[in-house]
RNA sequence: GGGAGAUUUCCCGAGUGGCCAAAGGGGGCAGACUGUAAAUCUGUUGUUCUUUAACUUCGGUGGUUCGAAUCCACCAUCUCCCA
């Protein structure tokens, strides 16, 4: 099986210039292909997460990465696949936004001389004269071409600015410097990218007459047709400090059956015949095995063995045994919080974040959804006594625990 | 530059002087059923309070009024039409 035939099984694969050159090239070892990210948060997320996988996937395969970051189209902002304006970011949040991911895909992809390379679109377009890029490269784009893009199309209605309607002008600009500096002939990244990729690849045919391919990975969405990754809270990051291990290995363990075998093809490294073989004997609670799966490989892959190790026990601990594992979320409570070594339980649950105020943890309280050590509380002002520490559990999913200090 | 309209609670969206913390839907949360799934059903969804109730909220700032999401003035942002 080649790579291109692995990642079209993977489902990986949505639109290619022209497969047939990008498999050869990609199968024999001889692309160097970028992907952008622009650095709008200070840390990566799973869409991210994608997009670094295929780039080790295909260095694996002797293919040389870019990883370019966007420090400068980052001041811009992308309207595709946006349906209202982005903030605008300032100067200083992107370059700290910077540093933040470079630390992070550090982790993903190896850097250095033959390796793979990292850059940031910064350092050439930020010196840009106006005027002469104007005429340069803005000569080459037709407007009325660019209006009927599909990315666009839909920011006719809600509003576009001048701004952001550079953006598509700014990442083609991107895909010509890297082919001339780097002889980069294939750029990928996810479908709501499309037609900015495309306008790299006929800047490159306009400019300078070579052919240059794009090709665009699946995006991931859920049965629902919404993408994944996201949840009520925001994103599901990659940094742990802003997602725990935890956290992040319960999101993949609770994602529907629908989109169990999606996910363990498009974000993992298992075999892809091990799991077509699940695909076909899949059914009832076997979903749970997969889903273990998924959890477990991901958070193996983003936060190491070790993390992983730690998140699986202490989900089997939590959902199979007793409810309890040392690696649970954990607050910490300080003696003043106590009234003859009592606690209010509104309070326990506000300190514990369980409940943003205290009107909600009375809600949850009167619907039943609250239990500490495995006691259902149903008065709202029921004092806790902790000695040491306490599990609460708050509807079926929620463990946390609140340690006395 | 000229004209018309919009801005409501997490989102969409109703509300045109008191009966408005504000209909309805979506989403969220909890309960039942389950497999830590989906679907379905039930409850709930501004803050504080045991309750009565009080407080904050309808783009911003002022004003009219006993009383304003609703009326007036100015400002901001957005959409549409004409140039």
């Amino acid at each position: 099986m080649t790579l291109y035939e692995e990642l079209v099984r993977r489902g990986l694969i949505a639109q290619t210039t022209n497969e047939k050159e990008i498999s050869e090239l990609i199968n024999n070892g001889k692309a160097t292909f970028y992907i952008g990210f622009d650095p709008t948060a200070d840390s990566l997320h799973v869409g991210h997460f994608m997009a670094l996988c295929l780039m080790k996937r295909l260095q694996q395969n002797g293919n040389r990465p870019i990883a370019l970051i966007g420090g400068a189209t980052a001041l811009i902002g992308d309207p595709s696949g946006k349906t209202d304006m982005r903030k605008m970011l300032t100067i200083d949040d992107i370059n700290h936004n910077v540093e933040c991911f470079k630390k992070q895909m550090a982790r993903f992809i190896e850097f250095g001389e033959d390796k793979a390379l990292l850059v940031n679109n910064a350092d050439w377009l930020c010196g840009k004269n106006y005027i002469d890029f104007l005429r340069e490269v803005g000569a080459h784009f037709s407007v009325n071409r660019m209006l009927t893009a599909e990315c666009y199309k839909q920011r006719m209605e809600k509003g576009l600015t001048f701004l952001e309607f550079n953006y598509m002008i700014m990442q083609s600009y991107d895909f010509l410097e890297l082919f001339t500096r780097y002889n980069c002939n294939l750029e990928f990244g996810g479908d709501d990218q499309w037609s900015n990729m495309l306008g790299g690849t006929e800047l490159i045919r306009r400019k300078l007459g070579k052919d240059a391919h794009a090709m665009t990975i699946t995006l991931l969405l859920n049965s629902e047709g919404k993408k994944m990754g996201k949840t009520e809270k925001g994103a599901v990051w990659l940094d742990a400090a802003k997602t725990t291990p935890y956290e992040f290995f319960q999101y993949w363990r609770n994602v529907s059956d629908a989109d169990v075998i999606k996910c363990l093809k498009m974000l993992t490294f298992v075999p892809i015949e091990e799991i077509e073989e699940m695909e076909k004997t899949m059914e009832g609670a076997q979903f749970n095995k997969a889903k273990e799966l998924l959890a477990f490989e991901l958070t193996k892959l983003v936060h190491g063995d070790e993390e992983a190790d730690k998140a699986l026990n202490a989900a089997r601990a939590v959902f199979a045994g007793g409810g309890v594992d040392e690696n649970m979320p954990t607050t910490e409570i300080g003696a003043d919080s106590f009234e003859d070594g009592k606690i209010g339980i509104l309070d326990l649950l506000t300190i514990c974040k369980l409940a943003p105020t205290r009107g909600e943890g009375k809600r949850l309280i009167q619907q039943g959804g609250i239990s500490v050590d495995d006691v259902k509380i149903t008065d709202p002002f029921a004092q806790i006594e902790i000695a040491d520490s306490v599990i609460i559990k708050k509807g079926k999913k929620v463990f946390h625990k609140a340690q006395r200090v």
